[in-house]
DNA sequence: CTATTATTACTACAATGTAGAGTATTGGTA
DNA sequence: TACCAATACTCTACATTGTAGTAATAATAG
């Protein structure tokens, strides 16, 4: 057991989102995820950024893509989730859920 | 329209936990809420330092109790969820949801 | 009036969020 | 071959959020 951290909040959109891309998720595709789908628009660094904090706590792996490119431009690096990733993911997830139950009912009377 | 960010990971269960206590929320009941609800333990000062946070960014208000106590101890100071607070964890948990979608399939297969 | 207890305020630092400029790699083209 | 456009990643710096510890404040029992 290393020291269990919480998951941050862009953390967990991070690794959803190389979750969903599965063996296509990469700097770009990543960025062009986050914007369609929560329309976050996210500079590229700080993804990058992200992306090496999370590899260096072990949540994601990354291997370089094949060396030549369809169309110039350098290889590109793809991650995926590891077990620990998943695993934090879900306790990040079972967390909200828990402190989401029984507010519902409250919430949603007086949130329009 | 303020300059609308997003609430950080720990931002939001202090927001449901205020939620959830109804008119009951005040610093040692939010602690012990997110201690029974989550196991996390956080300390007085921390809890402090974010409602303060937020509270300048007016997702919850505050108003001094009364001023005698029961037995003893000062006087406390209650918070409560501001519109644009439920506004704002809405907005979270939307954007995690639309996260979410399809993930799950995928993910419940390979995550035991 | 003091010990006790409950609570808030202040200070400081670590971790996460974020942008922007810079560097690398490769195909096409003059 | 030299250079430019296209594509992708790296580095640096700073803002915001997460977190603890300690000091200060209040109220009451005894």
């Amino acid at each position: 057991m290393t020291k269990s951290r919480f998951l941050g909040e862009f953390e967990q959109y991070v690794i959803l989102a190389v979750l969903r891309l599965d063996q296509q998720a990469y700097g770009s595709s990543i960025r062009q995820l986050l914007h369609d789908v929560i329309h976050r628009d996210v500079s590229i660094g700080a993804l990058y950024t992200t992306l090496s904090r999370l590899e260096e706590k072990g949540l994601v792996e990354s291997k370089m893509g094949e060396a030549t490119a369809q169309r110039g431009g350098r290889a590109k690096k793809f991650f995926v989730v590891t077990g620990a990733g998943k695993q934090a993911l879900q306790q990040s997830r079972q967390a909200l859920d828990a402190m989401w139950r029984d507010v519902k009912l409250a919430f949603i009377e007086v949130a329009r």
